[in-house]
DNA sequence: TGTACATCAGTGAACGCGCGTTCACTGATGTAC
DNA sequence: TGTACATCAGTGAACGCGCGTTCACTGATGTAC
């Protein structure tokens, strides 16, 4: 491995375990077993190292949690996405966050050659599905797939989203059910039958 | 109007416009027009002012936004709810996605007197009306009322977060009847019939 | 009323620190003869 | 094989900067006589 991926391992490294926030070259350096003059030699700067490790870090969870199972019930597909997306949000969410207020690095990783990022592939990839259901008839033909996608991502959000602010670093923790509930409310609505 | 709520307003005011992200004493001390070292005769430190700007923030948006409406249909209520959440998340966000990776902030601001506060308010304040909608026999017996509110407060979040990532500071715009179709879905679920 | 002094909120230059970045240097490696 | 030199990736102390915070000072105000 050449020293260049190294040091984006490293750095992708660090993402994965505590975010971008807060994440300095030093640290960077430290974990690479490196000095810091080494990272300057290989990427122009810190911005750039650390878009190219965002995307490395986006790929490397995909590679890990794989895609949703979509050949069973519309419900057991269902259920699968969501506990796939809760899973993709818990890691990207702290390695995005940290971004907020640098739109410069958020710029970069955009520019890269970038399938599923930030979540808004997860968005696309649940309209998709959603889509290929409609078709076989199992999702009622007048459904807004955008707005069902919107609603199941979001909630994922929602779940993931407040445990940044308090800083807990303990893996996502969803109720028994919870995930069971979503998938339901979103089958059937709340307009009694 | 003493100097300390003075202190206090200055820095509301800035939260409001460019949120927390990147925000300095000496932005604050310029935006009241004082000096810097004025800050510490009536604060601890920085984390204690930015704690009750932000609480002075979140109820200067409750102020000045209000509460949804529910006397009208269940349709017509969701969707005002709607409306109200993407209000207050847009000016909420910027506010607590700077506070990523400063947990200490966050936690001082839940330490004060502090209804509705981060989003978690939106949740309880819509499960409560689900539940009087429940009640009346317009929702769902068997519906998980919490479940609902992740969905619609997690989408407000997802129309609002992609925007925080790429700094963009003009209002939010969200496509005409969007708010309508996930109302729709919500109400009706994708299930055929 | 006038004068001398005490008080104290406000001031802003200065401090210590950590950050991203630089650059003179090191020392391992390759090359010429 | 041995020796002198060139190269250049890697090193890490040092730089400039902006941050949160401090503290000796200022000057307006109140008080005593």
């Amino acid at each position: 491995m050449s020293l260049r991926d190294h040091l984006i391992a490293a750095a992708t490294r660090l993402i994965a375990e505590r975010g971008t926030a807060g994440l300095t070259v030093r640290d960077i350096a430290r974990a690479a077993d490196v000095a810091v003059g080494v990272l300057y030699n290989h990427f122009a700067d810190k911005e750039e190292l650390l878009a190219l490790a965002l995307h490395e870090h986006v790929r490397a969870v995909e590679r890990r949690i794989g895609k949703p199972a979509t050949d069973g019930s519309l419900a057991e597909n269902l259920h699968a996405f969501v506990t796939h997306a809760l899973a993709v949000h818990a890691a990207f969410l702290p390695a995005f966050a940290g971004l907020v207020g640098q739109p410069e690095v958020f710029a970069r990783f955009e520019a890269l050659p970038n399938p599923m990022a930030d979540g808004r592939g997860l968005h696309a990839a649940l309209a998709e599905y959603l889509r290929t259901e409609q078709d076989r008839g199992r999702v009622a033909a007048d459904t807004d797939l955008d707005a069902v996608a919107t609603l199941v991502i979001g909630a994922c959000h929602e779940l993931v989203l407040p445990r940044l602010y308090r800083g807990t670093t303990t893996p996502v923790e969803v109720p028994p059910g919870y995930v069971e509930s979503l998938v339901k409310t979103v089958l059937n609505g709340i307009t009694p039958r």
